[in-house]
RNA sequence: GUGGGCGUAGCUCAACUGGUUAGAGCUCUGGAUUGUGGUUCCAGAGGUUGGGGGUUCAAGUCCCCUCGCUCACCCCA
């Protein structure tokens, strides 16, 4: 009972799943590169005020869901609970819009927040995200949507939707948000306890209450779209006409209002049927006054976040190939085996995956065990082999086998892998 | 933080309304040619039934506490 265990909502990646998990990050990498994108790689810790300024001092992640701590010196620092508000940091702490016209940049991490474990929710749990700073254009938004769109394709992700919205800039949505109260006002009695409390704090996330009785409520109230400035409007109305020119397929959910206080204009969720409660993959925004909020040059900029334990939910695990060794060595005996010690390690040299049984045992169970690492070729070494100076090299797929002088048998691999590897 | 469900072998599960030494499949280890794997056959290992307390002649089964897992609410990826 003295075992040790992990953490509440926090898990282990075991190597199975790390091998998957490895190959959708080198597919996002590889599909984001395409897409002009650079990789940031950002701290997992920062001080606290930077969320608070960020995402909201009233808003849930950072009134109670934030893991702080006090460094030794006083200063009060927290594990990052989202990706965003510590690019933005880097982004202005370097200056790096004076470095470059405009900036798209991607990372990949654990993020941290402390929430009641559920279905697709940990406490430590992985974001590959993405910003672009510089372009106000409602293109870009697009483009970035047709990248996830095409991120999921290329996984083969089935059932996600698209869903995007507007919910307007300062200059349009405080009267949106008071349309809101007025339409609530008389009904404020029939909605539940915590859509009351959301009329005073942030009418607008009565629009996406989960409760059937609220939902109904807000089927008949103002519109966002109907409440979006000139500008907002045809930047809602052009970032539609680029989906269709790239060919991705969405819906317009009016009632999508993202919880950060950083988001404007556009706001986009890929939601996914099969996932629970916590349904949304992959979720972002607009956020064009961020960068000067938090100190930078006036720079409009857009981003998202995968939620990467739903992705993987979503993820035919089965499609990945299960990476093989190419050697094993079984050795009999202590003379052999320290040949085996010598073989692997010019074999890793040349690159090529090579393992052997340290405890030695039956050649039978070093055989069982080369089969276990799904390993291509044995090589056997025992008495026999030794006396005539030659390994037994074994072709596990086909069952070939033939004898190899000992001296030769690294030069004979590497000519085998050669001609392997090339297409 | 609030509420529901569940904790039996490494994994997936069984054990009628409480009733003798808690079972099975998979996995694991060994064997079936003294040095040849994945199939098959045989054998073995593995559990203080999450932990603690209580009721009872008798508890995996009932009650209480505790720890853990899980789903949902809040909120969010």
């Amino acid at each position: 009972m003295a075992q040790i265990q992990g953490i509440k909502g926090v898990k282990d990646v075991l190597p199975d799943e790390a091998r998957v998990w490895q190959h959708i990050r080198n597919k996002a990498r590889e599909i984001f590169h395409t897409f002009g994108y650079s990789e940031i790689i950002i701290p997992v810790l920062e001080s606290s005020e930077l969320f608070l300024r960020s995402i909201g001092e009233t808003t849930d992640i950072v009134e109670k869901e934030m893991y702080l701590f006090d460094d030794r010196d006083g200063k009060k620092i927290a594990l990052r609970p989202e990706g965003t508000a510590s690019v933005v940091r880097s982004f202005v702490e370097h200056n790096l819009s004076h470095s470059l016209p405009f900036s798209k940049l991607y990372y990949i991490g654990p993020m941290f927040r402390r929430e009641r474990p559920q279905a697709g929710r940990y406490r430590q749990f992985y974001q590959i995200g993405a910003e672009v700073f510089g372009f106000a254009s409602p293109q870009i938004d697009a483009e970035m949507l047709s990248m996830l769109d095409l991120f999921f394709n290329s996984l083969n992700i089935k059932g996600v939707e698209l869903q995007v919205n507007s919910i307007g800039c300062p200059i349009c949505r405080p009267a949106f948000r008071e349309a809101l109260r007025n339409f609530f006002s008389d009904k404020l009695s029939n909605l539940c306890d915590n859509c009351q409390r959301r009329y005073e704090l942030n009418p607008l996330r009565i629009l996406d209450c989960k409760s059937p009785h609220c939902h109904a409520i807000a089927e008949g109230a103002p519109k966002t779209l109907d409440y979006l400035c000139d500008d907002c409007l045809k930047h809602f109305n052009t970032l539609q006409d680029c989906l269709k020119l790239a060919g991705v397929s969405y819906n317009i959910n009016q009632r999508l209002v993202r919880g950060l206080d950083y988001y404007t204009r556009t706001t986009f969720e890929f939601v996914s049927g099969s996932l629970g409660a916590q349904n949304a993959v992959a979720a972002g925004g607009r956020y064009d006054s961020l960068v000067e909020e938090l100190g930078g040059p006036p720079t409009p900029a857009i981003g998202f976040s995968i939620g990467f334990e739903r992705l993987f939910s979503n993820f035919d695990s089965s499609s990945v190939a299960v990476k093989l060794i190419n050697v094993f060595v079984a050795a009999l005996g202590d003379k052999a085996q320290e040949k085996a010690f010598q073989i692997i390690n010019q074999l890793h040299k040349k690159g090529i995956s090579a393992i052997t049984d340290y405890d030695g045992g039956s050649l039978k169970s070093q055989m069982r065990k080369a089969d276990k690492f799904d390993s291509e070729f044995v090589l056997i070494i025992g008495d026999d082999e030794l006396s005539k100076g030659v390994v037994i090299i074994r072709n596990m797929k086909n069952k070939a086998q033939e004898e190899v002088p000992i001296t030769m048998i690294v030069e004979k691999l590497e000519g085998i892998f050669k001609t392997h590897d090339s297409p």
